[in-house]
DNA sequence: GAGTGGTCTAGACCACTCA
DNA sequence: GAGTGGTCTAGACCACTCC
């Protein structure tokens, strides 16, 4: 034995490198899995795990009986890490504190019950918090928890434990929706991220569910210093 | 025989149940692949890809040795996709209109120079220009194209065809770094896309690199009502 | 050292889709 | 009908990591 076993990963990387300096232009159609196993001189599987890769990020299109070929646009994909404030500000080495505004149960109000697409009035509990990175305002979320999915959120002082923090170690999900825009910040907010009201804001806004249940919708805004980011 | 093979995506979607209802809690381990495969009827190979899955989108976790256990903190990610302006705006099924603001070729100014990592002063085509959807402006696009990476793009009259649509027909790429950030519409901005001067806007930037050499750096301006938006 | 996941192989059958 | 990708199997060896 002389070379190691070439891997998918390898061929997936040439794969990609062709693709990448045009030796397979856009739109045209790739070998089939068959004979790039040969031409490898790996296993069908193993050329199939690559094209896979390719494929599930966009670079390829396949479809059986017609063969793969290199996307005309490529629907590129990105992808964010969603973590809990907590870790986004440790992470960073500074340091995070946290502090409730303000906590109360009460009915949804017409526009939170539209979005979570549920009768108007339904006993949620309301939180508003702060994170503070370094000292600094770093996010206010806005949080609303329906205590028909979730009761025991009501026996919850959620003083010294985040809403989300909690909800991660004790309310599962199914499915969630996330959304990214930018807002002027009201006048909740501006005061408790210390910047004049109607800055630009960044706000990431999300809902989940379990099993078609609403569990909770948050609105969390951060200063317009904020960036996501990521690469492809 | 009576019953289809099992797919490795019953399986993961049965392993994705017990998670939810929390028969496996977080921090909990899973039984290794060879017991579930015994247990699900399946071979150790059906049984790794639907836990690879899973490991991908950051449910489990994944050790030799120490097995495989229920994210602490799901690490959920999203995913977004990044289509062409004109394809957004088209899926919508409003009308497309696009026109260039500017063009000029000038050294890199500072600014553009660090983003990129490269010497100031490399010459450069700057490209601003706005999309419309349904007549109403949706993106104001200030690009930054390399024309020691891309020669031919000085040749090219982007009267008609965005540069964006021109490049990812042209100009392949490597690597690409992505932002979001809210941020107050300059100067440029504002009255590009109708807005008072300081109104918040949502903005993406995104860097395109081939093999470690910058292609373009592009910004793209949306008005405060644009919303990126995924489901988990 | 030993257990668990990571990956490859060779062969097989199936399912979708194009002609 | 036939070609191509999708997937499963059974077995094997490897690599990492915990003890």
């Amino acid at each position: 034995m002389n070379a190691a076993r070439i891997s998918w990963k390898d061929i997936r990387d040439e794969l990609e490198r062709r693709i990448a300096v045009r030796e397979w232009a856009p739109g045209a159609g790739l070998p089939g899995e068959e004979t790039l196993a040969a031409e490898f001189g790996a296993s069908r599987a193993t050329v199939n795990r690559a094209m896979q890769d390719l494929a599930a990020r966009g670079l390829i299109e396949r479809k059986r009986k017609a063969g793969s070929r290199v996307s005309e646009n490529p629907v590129r994909e990105a992808r964010f890490v969603i973590p809990l404030v907590r870790q986004e500000i440790e992470d960073t080495g500074a340091r995070y504190d946290y502090s409730l505004l303000s906590r109360e149960i009460v009915g949804a109000p017409e526009l939170v019950a539209a979005r979570l697409q549920i009768a108007q009035g339904a006993r949620f509990l309301h939180l508003r918090c702060l994170h503070l990175a370094d000292r600094a305002p770093y996010q206010y979320e806005d949080r609303w928890i329906s205590l028909m999915a979730v009761p025991e959120a009501e026996e919850v002082d959620f003083s010294s434990v985040g809403p989300n923090e909690w909800l991660v170690a004790h309310a599962p999900f199914s499915t969630a929706e996330y959304a990214f825009f930018a807002a002027a910040a009201s006048g909740e907010e501006a005061p408790a991220l210390g910047l004049p009201l109607g800055s630009p804001v960044f706000v990431g806004e999300r809902l989940t569910w379990l099993a078609g249940r609403p569990i909770t919708l948050v609105r969390m805004t951060h200063p317009p210093t904020h960036r996501v980011v990521t690469r492809l």
